[in-house]
DNA sequence: CCAAAAGTGTTGGTTTTACACCCATGG
DNA sequence: CCATGGGTGTAAAACCAACACTTTTGG
């Protein structure tokens, strides 16, 4: 960073915006709201806000999407800094983007705003305000990753989880089928689930053994899962 | 992004910095300027500084890296935003991240700001201003990563290189040594070299055969270099 | 003819893929 | 006893890691 005039450069508006998954009946969804005000407005676009002095870009996130979708105590990940000089036709607007996977029974409240949140499938997303449209795509390419290298996925399930949920989970967000062997195999020998002693049972057929995440916080794996994308 | 009190809220400072990677005699270094005014006079940085109004965030990287180094024309990749309230102690700033992968004989020209910037290698760094410790740290994994998933090593390496030379540089790069007839049979069968009719000479043994990037510009591999970290 | 780096294949072990049937349950 | 999803093993193919000698040149 330069010495020089401090005080006049580089002031600009810095905002944050949170893109956020979940799965709903199999496929998965963003979560957007509808602005209510200009510019953009009745357009859809991903959730975020100023950035205030004494929090942090996290925090600032955090808090955005609790005010306008009331989800909160979930896990963002940072995936990058959107600053083109024109993104925002009020003028200078720093967005830093960040993404999550969450259960979809987070309520989402009416908001103080009237900002109304909604889930939307990826594959029938509406017209977006701002460089909202490839911000989504970053954060999608970055979620197929994260889901191979972290354990983000115990952030979108229950505690106590069957494998066919979770492979489902991965099925649903790298958007293709995976043998069900193979994965079983593979995600057991990682040795980041723990079995429980519990069952689960829906349905007549074989009740299913629930597992848990060893780690409950959000953490690397050692090894990548191999699925790919 | 929220409606609300758009004249106010938000504003704080914005920089941008850049970690500038060469490989110096086989070794791995990076590009530190040293400060000449408070905070952090006399300690080193990576160079940077605020973003302007009418650029982009990576025009500004760009410019910065110049003005402070004489380095130009390079590719800039972003890799994050750092936000914590108190990495700046004049006050709040945020500063967007980028790394290079550059040739060491870019000049550094004694530059106006009377910077000196030089090349320190990363296991000999001093003690850095601010959080830039961090953000090399992220830097370099970010690096170690692009260089198998992408042809950055493009930057670094002469438009015709022999497979010696490509391969000194990943070894570099990932900090250890790799098998030679293992190297240079995957990186030819991915495809994203092109061999030259050219040979390079040097010394008294065989001369080698010149390749080039099929790519000029920066562009993700179709796969991924598999020699991970 | 010596030194130096360039260039080149094979084998054994490991990993990955593809694939189909029996099990436990509720109705 | 039927329908449903849960749970399990194996064999062939692909891939990866380890390894050493011949070639071309300049001096």
């Amino acid at each position: 960073m330069g010495s020089d005039n401090y005080a006049s450069e580089g002031l600009m508006k810095v905002a944050v915006d949170a893109v956020v998954f979940s799965i709903i009946k199999g496929d998965l969804n963003i979560l957007l709201i509808t602005r209510k005000y200009p510019p953009f407005k009745g357009q859809c676009a991903i959730p975020g806000g100023f950035v205030r002095k004494e929090e942090s870009l996290e925090a600032a996130a955090k808090r955005e999407l609790t005010e306008e979708t009331g989800v909160k105590d979930i896990y963002l990940k940072q995936i990058g800094a959107y600053g083109d000089v024109n993104r925002d036709p009020r003028g200078r607007v720093i967005s830093i983007a960040f993404l999550a996977l969450i259960s979809p029974d987070h309520d989402l409240k009416a908001t103080s705003d009237a900002l109304d949140a909604k889930w939307y499938p990826i594959d029938e997303l509406p017209k977006l305000a701002f460089d909202h449209g490839a911000i989504i795509k970053h954060a999608l390419q970055d979620l197929r990753f994260e889901i191979q290298t972290t354990n983000i996925a115990h952030q979108i399930l229950p505690k106590r989880f069957t494998l066919t949920q979770l492979q489902q989970l991965y099925e649903s967000v790298l958007g293709k089928r995976l043998d069900k062997r193979n994965f079983r195999r593979r995600v057991l020998e990682m040795g980041v689930l723990k079995e429980t002693s519990e069952t689960f049972m829906e349905g007549a057929h074989r009740p299913a053994k629930l597992y848990v995440f060893r780690e409950q916080k959000y953490a690397p794996l050692k090894e990548r899962l191999q699925v790919f994308v």
